[in-house]
DNA sequence: TCAAATTTAGAACAATTGTTCTAAAATCAA
DNA sequence: TTGATTTTAGAACAATTGTTCTAAATTTGA
């Protein structure tokens, strides 16, 4: 792997273990054993390391979201694969999630990105609410506003229910998992026939 | 107003609109017009003005929760009541609930003290929900488990919701409360006579 | 009123941070 | 091989930050 992916990497590791208030790029230089100099060489600025994780972010939703839309979701064991395919990508990239205020105030490219995908998202998720409708897993009787509010609440849990457990239960791997994939299903479960 | 309630007052304001990234010590102190020196005569460390601010937010909490142990929610009006008053306090203290995790990381007593406001509030919830029970509002046929995950989803929304609307549609004042307060109902609807 | 306690201003310090600069080392291309 | 290009190390810089220190001003209380 070459410089620049490295210091990616580094920087994804420590950002999630210690937080953005404490890794300095400095610290990123001195855990991957290269020097402050090199580093800036690859890098100019510190926003364009996140920038650039952000972006390894949204290129892999997007790499879901294609998967699904070349094979959609129809029952719910597939439904299961996405929430555990989404969850993994979520943990990935912890820090991006638990700053993302900051991150989006701080860095003006991540709240446009920010943006973009929630658009691919809402309308991924009304595709993923017809297609079940249509296979009889949903309930057809929902109107428009009520799915709104579904996908509303379903943006709320992908994108914070990360904070939510580091505040709470601190679960971690197959358990947190768990509960989510639970968290996440309990929207749905008075929608199902 | 003492220098001390001033001190706290500014750090909160500028808290929330800066951000706890980019406001400093001295940024509070000059914002108000006195030395730096006098700030941390009166607050030695930063981390002792946002554990006083967190000990603010935990306070009104409370008062919140004893009205309503007082005088408890019966009818759907009370708990529009309830819900814009919880309302106002997150929106008082934004800069909190915007970087909980990192808060909570960063000083320890706040994340004690939010584990016990998490207790108080499931206490206050599971009641709240008996009650509406009772009064005809609410189904009788809910499981523990449903009511344990309602809950759940209830503190998602309460403590995240102003960080999802930072990220999307930033609404403000009026127009933020009036879909927040449609959030937070939209999760009791499936459950309502 | 006057001495003691409290509050305040502002200089000063040490540590840190992001970033730049320079020169050396390594790699590449012909 | 050799000359050019890229990569690297590490010193250096300027700005900032949290905090401390000292002395002056203000308030308090008897």
């Amino acid at each position: 792997m070459n410089t620049k992916d490295r210091i990616l990497q580094a920087a994804l590791a420590l950002y999630n273990q210690e937080g953005i208030r404490s890794v300095t790029t400095r610290h990123i230089a001195t855990a991957m054993g290269i020097s402050p100099g090199n580093l800036h060489y690859h890098f100019k600025h510190t926003e364009d390391i996140i920038q650039a994780l952000f972006g390894q972010l949204t290129a892999s939703y997007d790499q879901i979201v294609q998967d699904i839309a070349q094979h959609s979701i129809q029952t719910i064991e597939e439904l299961h694969q996405y929430i555990d395919s989404s969850f993994h990508l979520i943990e990935t990239y912890r820090f991006i999630f638990i700053n993302f205020v900051e991150l989006a105030s701080w860095i003006p490219s991540i709240r446009e990105a920010y943006q973009q995908l929630i658009s691919k998202r809402e309308k991924e998720f009304s595709h993923l609410f017809n297609n079940l409708a249509h296979n009889g897993v949903f309930r057809t009787d929902i109107s428009s506003t009520l799915q709104n509010r579904l996908v509303r609440q379903l943006f709320l849990i992908s994108d914070f229910w990360i904070s939510a457990n580091e505040l709470t239960d601190q679960l971690r791997g197959e358990e947190a998992l768990a509960v989510y994939r639970e968290d996440v299903l309990s929207i749905f479960v008075p929608y199902l026939n």
